[in-house]
DNA sequence: GGCCTATGTCATTCT
DNA sequence: AAAGAATGACATAGG
């Protein structure tokens, strides 16, 4: 607030250069501008919206008509502020990343995921658990320890930010509480409070277009953020959970059977899984009380799946998981998206699984564009092989899933954690490839947009006022020629305009009906480089000089001497060019014998143009006329410069929805690559899940493909077949609980 | 001749 | 209240 006010007082040329620096913060990567803007200060207006139109039209407040610009760049700065604050929905995503490596390196932070101290020793016991994380990408972690290392970057820089992230995350809060509590109607009232700026920005702006903007970019913020939000809460901690409790339920180095990650990574290596002990969860979880009951565990990993079970969509499940609408071609093409080369490539199960498993590929952008959605909807949701049984009361593990069963399936609960968010970013993507977005080039795309600042701070304004041209040309109606006008400079301002007058003008006075200069600076827009909107058909045609008040020297002003090359008021009305090269008011004032040049007449300051009058003795009808002529000559000025705000809010819109975009496919990207991560957690639990009934023996091994985990309620673990007819149950012991 | 664009002008409202 | 600014609507010229 003290910066804008700072910045208001001290005049425009603050504002101009708040507007370059600006510039150069557009052009920052995707993850930091909230950072820049709190740091750099209220490096705020995205573009030069001249919104300000609209707000007159719609609610006149009694603000200096010259300021409106300025209005309008802090009343975008409340806006775009906001807009940019979208960056907030990636802190779900960031804290998401952060919890993959708590859980890694160290077990301590399990239990408490929300404090990022204990991130510092993660690296470590990364290291000392996992002997050579860096030189064995074969063990079967690459991904998760990428991520790990992803979020230890993206913690520190946290750390380095944070103080300043704490009061923009502290604003937001306090915005999405206001949005939350007071509904959509105030949130642009209390973007402009929170800004500091409410007393700048009248009422129709936040009515208007503030409502508009803050309409759709709130709702798609909304979304993504409470999507990412849930799925992060929902994933999380189930995952971290079921993790834990699985790992409880084996522990490293008890018994002949190994680190169930073990097994799965020896699986993909094709070693002996007795031999291997590389431990990978075990070490994280040995504060776990080893002596866990495994029905306990099963439990706590159903109670927590629980209330995610409600919302399976079993029809939708079952259609997909037997194929109907997935095609073959799909599911290969999906296939191989996903083992070569892919993050999960590293993860191994046992061979039956391997068989079935459909590992969700990494949302590979290719397989998303190119096919239809319900692939990747299935791509997604097969990803994890874990049913819900839904008998209430009753909750049962079982092993069908569209990996590796073939009986009816039943819904899996972790995966219904994840339909929202995958409903989501079928939506995104659909959205996308409406607008012709392909993910594949996102990253190309953000980066080429990124380069574009995509700012209007091309202040390629005329050097010269709009009025000067005809300041200059003012010219005597007795002594001036033809040629006054075209031999005058621009520049010179002033110019004395009539030798019956001793008075020189001024100017900034002369320049009273025109676009002044300053504010000129602050609405021209880059429309005037000719190739800023090359790829804007429609715009072809708009992309004229604006400059109404200078001499045009295109083709079409050569084609048309008469009325474009020189001004209508250049000429005094007794100049022997023939009457076709003025207009009609030349033409009258020279029928009336006005001795004053037209564009003496309407530039005059009032008070000199009074004091003209009354000097000359003047007929009723000259007088008339005179002011006729000074009336029309204001307005067309003014109609000249409408036009020029017009055409300069229609690029800053330009602007803006370029921004947009931008930010579009940032926010895709991010959510992207948040669902891979998911996958991924979903992959390493079904892993565990098949670990676990593995180890589940009667007389012999059971099969994984005859046999469901469930629990009675009494407390009894029970293996039902899978084929009802046949369905029998062993009932294993229950172990004694030593919790 | 019709369409489009640019520009001027008028009427009206607002500052 | 006057002057001017702003702007929608319309007319006109030219391509």
């Amino acid at each position: 607030m003290m910066y804008l006010k700072k910045y208001f007082t001290e005049g425009l040329v603050q504002v101009a250069i708040l507007l370059s620096l600006f510039g150069d913060n557009i052009q920052d990567g995707p993850y930091l501008p909230s950072w820049r803007e709190m740091i750099s200060g209220p490096t705020s207006a995205l573009t030069q919206t001249q919104l300000h139109n609209l707000r007159n039209q719609q609610d006149s407040q009694s603000r200096h008509l010259k300021n409106v610009d300025l209005d309008s760049f802090f009343g975008a700065r409340g806006l775009l502020g906001w807009v940019r604050r979208l960056d907030h929905f990636r802190v779900p995503g960031s804290e998401f990343e952060t919890w993959l490596v708590r859980r890694e390196p160290d077990a301590l932070v399990i239990g408490a995921p929300g404090q990022p101290a204990s991130l510092d020793g993660g690296t470590g016991g990364l290291d000392d658990h996992s002997g050579d994380p860096v030189g064995s990408p074969d063990l079967g972690y690459g991904p998760i320890r990428d991520n790990g290392l992803e979020t230890m970057a993206a913690v520190s820089r946290r750390g380095q930010e944070e103080e300043a992230d704490d009061d923009l995350q502290k604003e937001d809060t306090e915005t999405r509480q206001g949005h939350s509590n007071a509904g959509h109607n105030e949130r642009p009232e209390q973007i402009l409070e929170e800004s500091g700026m409410s007393e700048l920005v009248g009422n129709t702006w936040r009515e208007g277009w503030r409502d508009y903007y803050d309409h759709a970019n709130r709702e798609l913020a909304q979304d993504l953020s409470d999507q990412v939000a849930s799925l992060e809460a929902q994933s999380s901690m189930s995952l971290q959970e079921c993790l834990r409790l699985m790992d409880d339920a084996f522990p490293y180095g008890e018994g002949p059977e190994s680190d169930p990650v073990d097994l799965c990574l020896s699986g993909a290596r094709g070693e002996d899984p007795s031999h291997v002990r590389q431990p990978l969860l075990s070490p994280l979880l040995s504060h776990a009380d080893p002596s866990m009951d495994l029905e306990q565990q099963w439990q706590d990993i159903l109670a927590i799946m629980e209330p995610e079970d409600t919302e399976v969509d079993f029809s939708r499940d079952a259609v997909m998981q037997s194929g109907s609408i997935e095609g073959p071609g799909a599911m290969d093409h999906d296939r191989q998206d996903i083992v070569p080369g892919s993050s999960l490539d590293s993860y191994s199960f046992s061979p039956s699984l391997n068989d079935g498993v459909h590992l969700g590929a990494p949302l590979q952008p290719t397989s998303v564009v190119s096919d239809n959605l319900p692939s990747t909807f299935n791509l997604i949701d097969t990803a994890l092989p874990l049913p819900f049984d839904g008998s209430v009361g009753s909750p049962t593990l079982s092993h069908q899933s569209g990996v590796f069963l073939e009986e009816p399936v039943q819904p899996s609960p972790l995966a219904s954690l994840l339909d929202d968010a995958l409903l989501d970013e079928i939506s995104f993507l659909g959205l996308a490839l409406e607008e012709g977005f392909n993910p594949t080039q996102a990253s190309e795309l953000e980066e080429e947009l990124d380069t574009d600042s995509g700012l209007s701070l091309n202040f390629s304004h005329s050097p010269a006022s709009p009025c000067e041209s005809e300041v200059s040309s003012y010219s005597s109606s007795s002594s001036s020629s033809s040629s006054s006008e075209s031999s005058a400079s621009p520049s010179e301002g002033a110019v004395g305009y009539n030798s019956d007058m001793e008075a020189i003008l001024d100017p900034e006075e002369g320049a009273a009906g025109g676009y002044s200069p300053e504010v000129s600076k602050m609405c021209s827009t880059s429309y005037q480089n000719p190739g800023r909107y090359n790829n804007l058909p429609w715009l072809e045609q708009v992309g004229h000089d604006h400059n109404y008040h200078q001499p045009r020297a295109d083709s079409r002003n050569q084609r048309k001497p008469f009325k474009s090359q020189k001004s209508h008021y250049s000429k005094p009305y007794d100049c022997d060019i023939a009457d076709k090269m003025w207009g009609r008011d030349e033409r009258q004032a020279r029928a009336l014998k006005i001795p004053f040049s037209n564009n003496l007449i309407v530039n005059m300051p009032v008070e000199e143009f009074n004091e003209l009058l009354t000097k000359h003795h003047l007929s009723e009808a000259q007088l008339n006329l005179i002011r006729d002529i000074r009336r029309r000559g204001k307005n067309k000025m003014a109609a000249q410069n409408c036009r020029r705000r017009k055409l300069d809010i229609l690029f800053g819109l330009e602007d803006e929805v370029a921004g947009f975009r931008r930010q579009k496919v940032r926010l895709l990207k991010e959510k992207t690559e948040n669902l891979r991560s998911v996958r991924e957690m979903k992959q390493r639990l079904n892993c565990l899940y098949q670990e676990v009934f593995s180890r589940l023996r009667d007389e012999q091994p059971l099969s994984a493909s005859n046999y469901t985990i469930q629990f009675g309620n009494d407390g009894q673990v029970l293996l039902v077949t899978n084929n009802s007819s046949t369905k029998k149950k062993k009932a294993y012991k229950k172990q004694d609980r030593r919790k």
